[in-house]
DNA sequence: ATAAAAATAGGAATTATTCCTATTTTAAGG
DNA sequence: CCTTAAAATAGGAATAATTCCTATTTTTAT
């Protein structure tokens, strides 16, 4: 594993420090509030490269820009299609029986580094259903 | 469930047209090439709706816009962090045990729309052991 | 020590998404 | 069938998010 460059520590760093699911945005803002250098261009280089190497992983809501979280312990992300809240939790998915029947359908030993559920909450449920949507 | 619009109809038939993942910009390109009247706010607030309403789900990657999918047969998306593409698979999660599990957790009977995996295709882990990143 | 490869700064450029207002359509009640 | 309120839309401006570019710096390999 080639070592990170200062740059990227820092972004994993103002991920740490901000908790709950920072916007790149946000985590740009922090590594300046630090006084690192990094640009934005760099900041989205390396966000890539975290979640490459499992330090993090990118959530995706319908709506607002994608967040960010750190792999620190082993839990997953639901979240809610309609309102977008994010509920973390853990499961024990049994993640060598997933692997051998992608590798079965697809014909590759992928290496699977997150899962993500798309949900609905309670409280969107019901005002849907209030609103017949 | 309350009829929907001319226009998100028109929404959805684009998705089933364009097969492939497409983005809501794509969408909307083959929404107007079928001379329908619906406007970009339209395309996304539809987009949104038809995933709250599980008719289509949304696949965000590490990199370029989101793209949206048909839920037409019961089947999930492995997306590569690293070169973005997108296997289709099917498989048998545990919905209902999943979703007990959730409910002692979060203390929420919610829905379970969609799951999707990140993973490292087989190319991009080579070529990742290759440049030691 | 040196050359090649990789990463970065800084910010411009592009792209994606949201938002706004006026108008149209739909749903509900009498 | 009217009437009114709520919901959805058009059109496109505004905003926000992401990517890209070039020159420079840093790292790696030899």
């Amino acid at each position: 594993m080639r070592n990170y460059s200062k740059q990227r520590e820092d972004v994993l760093n103002a991920i740490k420090e901000l908790k709950n699911h920072p916007t790149a945005e946000e985590i740009y803002g922090k590594v300046k509030e630090n006084n690192s250098t990094a640009s934005k261009g760099t900041v989205y280089r390396n966000l890539k490269n975290l979640v490459i190497d499992k330090k993090i992983i990118k959530i995706s809501k319908m709506e607002g820009p994608d967040r960010y979280d750190l792999v620190n312990y082993p839990h997953y992300h639901a979240i809610c299609a309609s309102c977008g809240k994010v509920f973390d939790f853990v499961y024990d998915f049994d993640v060598e029986n997933i692997r051998k029947s992608l590798k079965k359908q697809i014909g590759e030993n992928i290496d699977i580094n997150d899962f993500s559920l798309q949900i609905l909450c309670d409280k969107c449920k019901n005002k849907l259903q209030k609103n017949k949507i």
